[in-house]
DNA sequence: GTCTATACGCTGATAGAC
DNA sequence: GTCTATCAGCGTATAGAC
């Protein structure tokens, strides 16, 4: 794997989660690359081919760091799970979700197939993390474990959509109100 | 005001709570229409004032809405402001934040100013709801009022986003867990 | 692997006739 | 109000040289 490729996959990921897919095109890799157009393009052929690649890495990612967290206590689990859209906010970006997720309808087939596997694994990793809290006694909330995994999925989502508009902690908020209730 | 002009807006606004506003063309609007470009830009000369008139309308509607849902006991408030997501949800639509929102630094800045504005209503109207219910008695939640607005706007809004991915009902598991919460 | 050159449809937008 | 005609620029993508 070239170094370009890399940086390649790097920008558009950032692109993706600042601007959206539908909003951003190969110039704004090239030119900050200095790159040609159809350098890119040996790369990553179509812009579906980057697409997947990003999520694919991501992917990777997710499973190798809530691998890691399954040997913490349920809360730290939960706060693990949160510290990613704290990061993000962070840095200004969207979590992948949020930033492509919008536009499903409008992503190539095959860049929709692997973002509801993406999904399906984040949201099945949470539900399993707060049925396991909430067998061992750790948490106390009433409903069940996947209505709360969707609480907190949804909700961290949008709180990083918000802040730009809102200009306020909109994820701090949800922080406390979801701790709160676990 | 036309016809033509109100079946442009509904069109558009569909069109930009289906896909997205950088996923819409005037020819997206024209051709069902069975008008020419030209014509759309009689009524908006450009997409950010057909931007603009979507949210103005949408702050009009939302304005009216709540001042009568004010008369409603606290919770059939909030059961009220879930119903607009369940009727945008029964139409495969997102709601105009969750539509707009993701692409707020690539929109217009006459347009980024109005869906500030509506933001901030939207958050102003649901956070008085929650404190007057709380105040009451009705509702015995411990967070602030402004930490539970948010959690629901927030959770409300992906639900609508993540309903195609996970094809899943999303949106049930959180009125549940919002409902249960207050 | 990267370049030059190019295709070609779509984009938002305007001028001027009717 | 709606039309025809037209614009310049951008979008993704490809062919072929180096």
């Amino acid at each position: 794997m070239s170094d370009t490729r890399t940086e390649i996959l790097n920008l558009a990921e950032k692109l993706i989660r600042q601007r959206g897919y539908n909003a951003f095109s190969y110039k704004d890799i090239s030119v900050p690359l200095q790159i040609k157009n159809a350098a890119v393009h040996y790369h990553f052929p179509s812009k579906a081919d980057l697409g997947i690649a990003i999520i694919e890495r991501t992917r990777i990612h997710f499973a190798r760091d809530s691998k890691k967290w399954d040997q913490l206590a349920p809360l730290d689990q939960i706060k693990a799970f949160i510290g990613i859209y704290e990061a993000n906010q962070a840095q200004r970006l969207r979590c992948f979700m949020g930033a492509l997720g919008h536009s499903y309808e409008t992503l190539p087939p095959a860049m929709q197939a692997v973002l509801a596997k993406a999904s399906a694994e984040i949201r099945s990793w949470l539900e399993g993390a707060l049925e396991k809290g909430k067998t061992s006694g750790a948490f106390g909330f009433k409903e069940s474990a996947i209505e709360k995994a969707d609480l907190i999925i949804t909700s961290m989502l949008s709180s990083l959509i918000l802040l730009p508009i809102t200009k306020d902690d909109v994820l701090a908020n949800v922080r406390n109100s979801i701790l709160m209730s676990l």
